[in-house]
DNA sequence: TTTGAAATCCATGAACA
DNA sequence: TGTTCATGGATTTCAAA
């Protein structure tokens, strides 16, 4: 367990990074390797935990999540175990970082709309102050979709 | 084209979101639709930009990218268009908003160590003040892997 | 670690309700 | 939109190298 990454490994890991839907012969054309062999080498990325997830990503403003924001939270003393435990419970967190700094956890959340985040926002005032920055626009996510299985 | 999404759609939309490797086949037997039918409302939830892309999560820690950072960044006054396309220059970028507030760019990066992140924001300096936070934990994306294919 | 063979399962597209 | 079905591929397992 834990053995180094050879070159084979870091080019099934950059297919799969931008393609999470590459069949195991998709893989093995690109790199010139038997399907049985990618697949033992995927399976082996995931055991040892280097894969984490498949995740889809989606227009989240098509799914009437039309607001982003940036939340940064400076918790309250003791708050951290409450909050760590709470996290789970709000949807609308996206990710959640706890961080150096003042402000100790930073948080990407989407809602509905304003009036969802002023809930989000008095729902969160328990465990400490907040700050946002709602979102204007993504600088990087912005790659065209690749379909799935296609070359 | 821009339906409204049904209850089909969402629970397909659930599905994937957390496992983008299943096949029409699995999600088919989990939502009892037929492989095709399946296919058919992801090809359009594709073609729709619902969908925007299937990736894959690793440990970056295990790829040997140990440090992860939040950093903000201040724009000087005019740099804003410079700093847009030269975004994807730096791919310790992982995500970057811009965002509102006194600090318009909020981003996330990836580093290898203190020593490459000196030199990230180094290289940044020419667009604007920047502040930096270490992350200490991921709050929510610590899912266990779904096996791809497994019911 | 990889290949290759065999059995099983899936994707795809056409025909049709 | 949906099902069924034919067929060409893909997956999976395992023996062998």
């Amino acid at each position: 367990m834990e053995s180094a990454l050879d070159k084979t490994d870091l080019k099934i890991i950059e297919l799969l990074r931008n393609n999470a839907r590459y069949s195991f012969a998709d893989l093995g054309r690109k790199i010139s390797l038997s399907p049985s062999a990618v697949r033992e080498r995927v399976q082996r990325l995931e055991d040892e935990g280097i894969i984490r997830k498949y995740k889809t990503l989606f227009d989240r403003e098509k799914l009437g999540y039309g607001l982003e924001a940036i939340v940064m939270l400076k918790l309250f003393s003791g708050k951290l175990q409450a909050f760590m435990t709470a996290v789970d419970q709000f949807p609308e967190i996206m990710e959640c970082y706890r961080v150096t700094g003042p402000q100790n956890i930073h948080m990407k959340v989407v809602l509905k709309d304003q009036r969802h985040l002023q809930n989000f926002i008095d729902r969160l005032i328990i465990y400490g102050d907040t700050t946002t920055h709602l979102i204007l626009s993504d600088l990087v996510e912005n790659e065209h979709i690749e379909k799935p299985l296609s070359g």
